[in-house]
DNA sequence: TGCAGGAAACAGACCGTTCGGTATCCTTAA
DNA sequence: TTAAGGATACCGAACGGTCTGTTTCCTGCA
């Protein structure tokens, strides 16, 4: 996915696509890469090779198809990414709410590099077949993880409906994902924080963080 | 794009997909419907030529390449749908709130079509080269249309802000239209259709409707 | 210490298929 | 008669995937 670099030491050990110099691990690498950056059709065994350093056997030895390499990216992307998502609103402490309002300057970092290529999960599903569940039950899994810690700090917030308030976030979410794949603005992520700021404001207990709140996010 | 049958006759009529028996009308539908479902990558033109049962070489007289066809098929798409989607806010009627708060109503009726595959432009991007600005461009021309006249309606609203907020319900507006692609749950604008109504309740001079709207998308 | 053995990864030719695209000839209806 | 479209054979390139054989390096025993 090519999250913000404070990665690195927070991803798990054993079969992470980033710091691992086996094959595996550089063929992971590569195609996530490409699947990311040209699309998972448009790219070709032989370029993932060619980027990973291996020979085409050895992709066939560990993965067995290009179907296989394309889920095991999934899964590693997904996980990799899950891990700097909830490493970026979590550490720092505060309150829930702190916490939630630090997805969006979190997501605008992302934005910001030159390897942000939007979601490979939603990117995955729109370039396949849509009538087959594929793609959409491995994004769905992916997405449900990240709903339900959203969703956490929205109920130790003291939302009065922490599953509602977590699903429109998350529809801000992967519309600022979206929007700033296609523009390459970051920026859409400061409107988000925006709207996230009127979300949240009104429904907390403290509804006068709101204005601040904002004020914080145009800062970032 | 495959909206709502409300369109049919709110569709433009020189080079329009639908009710078009020509040969071009034909290739421009079929193309249309074989990339929205399985991508524009995984789209052959061997599948293309079957469906609209016209020749290859027929094809190639009015699109003269592959990449042609694509973009003529965005455009067309690109037109259909922001006539269909303008359409189905303004028809009806009402103050310019009534308007946008009719934005997640109609596109839950989209989401809820058989042939809702997600955004076509967005699906398009995502599954080419991000470093080349071909597709991004013309989604970004779409958008800008679709911005527009959410901008205008937010500007005779009095709304404090216009831009941003047409800038927020865009956001929702993606992000309906990708959880819908991913879920395939129509439900998702209901959710987006609560959001909505808190960032355009406590912006307007009559913020006692906030409440109403909620309750009036709950209901569809 | 040195060397046999074996697993893992290497290179790359090769398979059948499908891709986007072209050329040629034929049909048909205005 | 003429032009739009249909049918089909074909092209080179690229695809996903398999094959044979080589290099590398670690291990374990003498």
């Amino acid at each position: 996915m090519g999250k913000p670099s404070l990665k690195k030491k927070v991803v798990a050990p054993h079969t992470a696509v980033s710091d691992d110099e086996s094959a595996r691990g550089r063929l992971l690498s590569a195609a996530s890469h490409l699947f990311c950056k040209n699309g998972i059709n448009a790219t070709g065994i032989d370029a993932i090779i060619e980027q990973a350093g291996t020979a085409k056997t050895t992709l066939y030895k560990l993965f067995g198809s290009k179907t296989n390499l394309v889920q095991a990216v999934l899964e590693s992307e997904g996980k990799q990414w899950r891990e700097w998502f909830i490493g970026a609103i979590e550490s720092g402490g505060g309150d829930p709410q702190a916490k939630l309002e630090r997805i969006f300057p979190a997501l605008k970092a992302w934005f910001g590099e030159e390897r942000f290529y939007g979601c490979p999960f939603i990117n995955a599903v729109g370039e396949h077949d849509k009538d087959q569940k594929q793609f959409r039950t491995i994004a769905l899994k992916h997405k449900k993880v990240v709903l339900g810690h959203i969703e956490k700090l929205a109920s130790e917030m003291g939302a009065s409906e922490p599953a509602v308030l977590a699903h429109q976030l998350a529809l801000l979410i992967d519309g600022a994902i979206v929007a700033a794949m296609v523009s390459r603005d970051p920026s859409v992520a400061d409107t988000a924080a925006l709207a996230a700021g009127s979300l949240l404001g009104p429904t907390t207990k403290k509804p006068k963080r709101a204005g601040n709140a904002q004020a914080e996010f145009a800062a970032v």
